[in-house]
DNA sequence: CGCAGGCTTGATGCTAATCAATCGACGTGG
DNA sequence: CCACGTCGATTGATTAGCATCAAGCCTGCG
């Protein structure tokens, strides 16, 4: 059972389905809405290519983002299994999108038992992440709380082989990091500056560098476990 | 399919399982450990009565409750779908809890998908609440996460028939309330006497009572959509 | 009686928010 | 080519909100 991941596309009627996902590919630009708050009936999508985050918002504009999709993972299950989506989802670099209709929902549960598996599967990684980021959110100081988004991105960015050269081309602005990590915009500009100054990271030209991951993340205060292979698509 | 919840047990089978569910009952008094940080193998359950939280904290001891689980809540989905369980749980009342053994999870994928199904929609379900949380602790004022919290945990327990001329047995103490909100229990203190002063609400001998749901919720800036008709068990 | 757990209260200080500019890079239209 | 607007990053000054420290106060309990 543990390694299902390896055995997946199985049945004649799964790989029909994940051919016709092929098919079922969009492209958006940078910064499109790709779910609206309060949107009905929102579709399944998993992340192919690109960045792109989930947020809620406050009615007088203060903003939570809530986390970050990179490729491989879902967006809108919450969305496609209620009615409402209850929060918003907007592409930060050009994405291209897997649709999965949310009216084959159920007959995937039905028909695909191993991809209804590994759907759990991925809401269940979902919610460990937002676990991390509540505890990161909630108890920890502006500076780890940089560190630690800082290292559990480029983790997570790692895994995917997107890091060369202890690089990676990060996406975000200030503003989104402010919006992620719950502070403002110029206090999270003057921790910046000071971990740099540090010499924990480098940030220029929207690119990334960790030299050296371990003290970034033992200054993050962050201790999360190797990321266990995982479910494509 | 929307109303999948109405008549769910329908297999033969799924009949036979959700009565080795009601043999396979544990009960654990207040304050006992569910799941164990760092634990391998946990096991997942569902909570049959009483209140417990999750939590997950670092090493020098600052703690972040992650949330609230009440009855008809899944305890131990991430942790008995990984290898290694990344929070902890704790009872806070005497709770009874359902087993579903974590050898039998891929099985309930294979041959009861309306049961997996409803698996999947109770994690989602608690994504959404995550969510919640993670924007209260990032965006809300301390004044606004205790209301927040209250109206939260007020309007779940409502659903569940849990309040009885508006109170309700609240078995939280202050310091799970800062632990939950991100504050310090002495501020927590302060700002839920200023609350209480304000007539917001009144909490005395472990009992919550709202007189004004809605009052609080507009205090709270916590406008949660409905809770739609949720799967049992 | 002594102790522990939970709740309160006051004093003090730091962290991070807010306010207000400025600056550079870039793109656009006249 | 240059004036202009926009967007993101940056910096300094000030203030507010919350943390921390330090007692003290109940109540239940062995």
């Amino acid at each position: 059972m543990r390694k299902r991941n390896a055995f997946r596309p199985k049945t004649e009627e799964e790989v029909v389905f994940l051919e016709t996902l092929k098919s079922e590919h969009l492209r958006l630009p940078a910064g499109a809405d790709i779910i609206h708050p309060e949107q009905n009936g929102a579709e399944l999508y998993t992340v192919f290519s690109g960045w792109a985050f989930r947020y809620k918002e406050l009615p007088d504009g203060r903003r939570q983002i809530l986390s970050i999709a990179l490729p491989g993972d879902l967006l809108g299950l919450q969305a496609s299994l209620f009615e409402k989506a209850l929060y918003g989802a907007i592409a930060l670099t050009d994405v291209e999108l897997c649709l999965i209709p949310r009216r084959k929902l159920w007959s995937i549960f039905e028909r695909m038992p191993a991809f209804a598996y590994d759907l759990t599967w991925l809401a269940a990684q979902s919610e460990a992440i937002l676990d991390e980021n509540l505890l990161t959110v909630g108890r920890r100081s502006a500076a780890e709380r940089i560190a630690s988004l800082f290292a559990g991105l480029f983790k997570r960015a790692e895994a995917l082989g997107l890091v060369h050269d202890r690089t990676l081309v990060f996406p975000l602005t200030q503003q989104h990091v402010a919006d992620a990590l719950g502070l403002s915009l110029v206090h999270t500009n003057k921790t910046m500056a000071r971990l740099k100054s540090l010499g924990l990271f480098a940030l220029a030209d929207g690119k990334l560098t960790i030299d050296n991951p371990r003290a970034m993340a033992r200054f993050a205060q962050h201790f999360e476990k190797e990321l266990s292979p995982r479910p494509i698509l």
